[in-house]
DNA sequence: GAGCGTCGTAAATCATAGGG
DNA sequence: ACCCTATGATTTACGACGCT
């Protein structure tokens, strides 16, 4: 009984991690955009078909994201260079 | 030169982004039974009147501040479930 | 013009997925 | 199996702005 309350209560909770192409996308957007990593409504719409998933997972996952690449910069500067780079290698294409 | 280092850093970007909350409540989770408590008022009715809303944080111990907004996250909530998944 | 509404978000926390 | 971190989702708490 405790377990079936528990899964009713948190059946929202059950989760995949997104494909590493959506995370792909959705990194090349915030790289992107680092200077002001707020995608617009619009923008969140195309990221959400792009992916393959929800606008309110792409708001999820810019809030997780923007709050733990500020939490430690660090971290994520590897990625962060990686990301930086391969729009610097399609812009010069 | 100070320039020795890659071009993107330049300046904190974090510093950027968003206000640096300084004195803002930390979040503290409501017990069980608050919550469970404040989702039957809801059920009863989305929108509290002023004395409910004394009544219920009185009875809960929260301050009607926190009542009044949690009826309005649990409102966004709800917005957000029927957009999400319309029915259950 | 104080007061409550929505909207978007920060930050903490939760619950699990996934990997060693 | 166990532990630990990464990650997606949910929960408090506000600021900004609207309406009355």
């Amino acid at each position: 009984v405790m377990i079936l309350r528990s899964r009713f209560l948190d059946a929202r909770r059950k989760r995949r991690n997104f494909s590493k192409q959506a995370t792909e996308v959705l990194n090349e957007y915030f790289y992107s955009h680092l200077s002001n990593p707020y995608p617009s409504e619009e923008a969140k719409e195309e990221l959400a078909k792009q992916c393959g998933i929800t606008v309110s997972q792409v708001s999820n996952w810019f809030g997780n994201k923007r709050i733990r690449y500020k939490k430690n910069i660090g971290k994520f500067q590897e990625e962060a260079n990686l990301y930086a780079m391969k729009t610097a290698l399609g812009a010069t294409q | 030169g100070s320039e020795d280092k890659e071009g993107p850093d330049q300046n904190d970007p974090s510093a950027n982004w968003l206000h640096a909350r300084s004195s803002r409540k930390k979040r503290c989770p409501y017990t069980k039974y608050q919550t469970l408590e404040l989702e039957k008022e809801f059920l009863f009715n989305m929108y509290l009147t002023r004395d409910r809303r004394h009544e219920v944080a009185r009875l809960l111990n929260l301050t009607e501040r926190q009542v009044k907004i949690w009826f309005q996250n649990r409102r966004m909530k709800m917005k957000k479930m029927n957009k999400d998944q319309p029915k259950e």
